[in-house]
DNA sequence: CGGCCCTCTGAGCAGCCGCTTAGCCAGCCG
DNA sequence: CGGCTGGCTAAGCGGCTGCTCAGAGGGCCG
């Protein structure tokens, strides 16, 4: 029930490690389920407190504020979110897999992460204003990323796209809305969605068809 | 600044008229903009009667709860969205054609009444248990939409479509999630948007280029 | 072993929440 | 003209909110 979905068993979270602190991860991730299910402004601190089997007081002891909560959720998440994406896409030889692979890993990282990516994407405005400005910053960078692969593949002639800016806009936004309607018990899996998304950026990307066959 | 964007001056609202009385549709309009700045839960009643210009008592002599403020928002914003889908899906002669007016009409209505948009597509789960099963009802319609177009145009040999169900999700998913980052003063207008994304679902479907130099 | 610090709790504060109630007032009917 | 009706308001109810504080408990250090 508190596993968070694509997690192996017993293996350490890696947002709950990066609070330093027992207790403080254990509060990241209650907060996170709990944002994700009612949104911030209807997630309470004793409802947070009570998923993390503690009293309302000890989350001050940890956190200033619930809005610290949302801000450390978000700058993580976006961070992992820009690294998964930025590494992918240096993987390949040709732009267009390089491509495929980019929006592969970060549409599969919104699905497999979808309770987190939920927070990290649509709570954003609950977010005081400075914590706003400093996440949104990291956002340019994530979009920044598939706007030079089509650059790039657009000087090379590898692909056809008549507005760079608003069609990397419409990959990332495709990638993003992920996270509000995917569903682990629907009938696609991660890697499955990441596969087609991959190719349906490729033809918004004007590419080349590959050979019928072609891939796993 | 309470005017809705895109609306002409003076004419009446039609969602406001969908009230059939003047303060309730004031009140519905003043709750639209509170939802899509605030969100549901972090709008108070007092915030919506104050934009209404009226006592927070009023509220409960059109309105039964704050929720029936946004169920109302809700069904009117999805009949309008499924009405204005399914009567461009109508005009044109090829499959192609009609892919093509229903996705920029989409498109065009989430950046027309983005402000609308966003209340009707994110803040559902703030809707009681019977509204919100019933407007998944209705919003399984629009995706039957796009989804007989696909199976039709890829009957015909006009689309070349691997999976269908999710091509149509993930169509309508990048129309939908304009609601989200659609900003008025952004160099794209509604209708250059609606065009270029009719244009992207038309690649995702895998249609034929149409010659260079064609369209408006 | 004594003292200290760090973590955590029970109780609770001030303020705001959705919603209700009693009553005012303008307009219509006979 | 008197009385009734329906839209509206001022005041306020109980309950819940984010957050605080005094103190308990237990492990580490000298």
């Amino acid at each position: 029930m508190s596993a968070q979905a694509g997690q192996k068993q017993g293996a350490p979270d890696e947002l709950a490690a990066s609070a330093g602190h027992e207790t403080a991860g254990r509060l990241l991730l209650a907060a996170v389920e709990a944002f994700a299910e009612r949104g911030f402004h209807a997630t309470t601190t004793r409802d947070i407190a009570q998923r993390a089997g503690m009293s309302p007081a000890a989350l001050y002891i940890h956190y200033r504020t619930k809005e610290e909560l949302l801000y450390q959720i978000s700058v993580f998440g976006h961070q992992r979110a820009i690294r998964v994406l930025g590494d992918a896409s240096r993987h390949g030889v040709t732009v267009a897999d390089r491509l495929a692979a980019a929006v592969s890993a970060f549409a599969r990282w919104h699905a497999e992460h979808h309770t987190r990516a939920r927070v990290v994407q649509y709570e954003l405005t609950a977010l005081g204003e400075e914590h706003y400005a400093e996440i949104l910053t990291l956002r340019r960078r994530a979009g920044d990323i598939i706007r030079d692969l089509l650059d790039e593949g657009t000087a090379g002639g590898e692909f056809q796209v008549a507005d760079i800016r608003s069609t990397a806009r419409a990959i990332m936004s495709l990638c993003i809305d992920v996270a509000r309607w995917f569903d682990p018990a629907g009938s696609d899996s991660p890697e499955q969605l990441g596969r087609l998304y991959a190719g349906l950026a490729l033809r918004m990307a004007g590419a080349a068809e590959p050979p019928p066959g072609f891939g796993a």
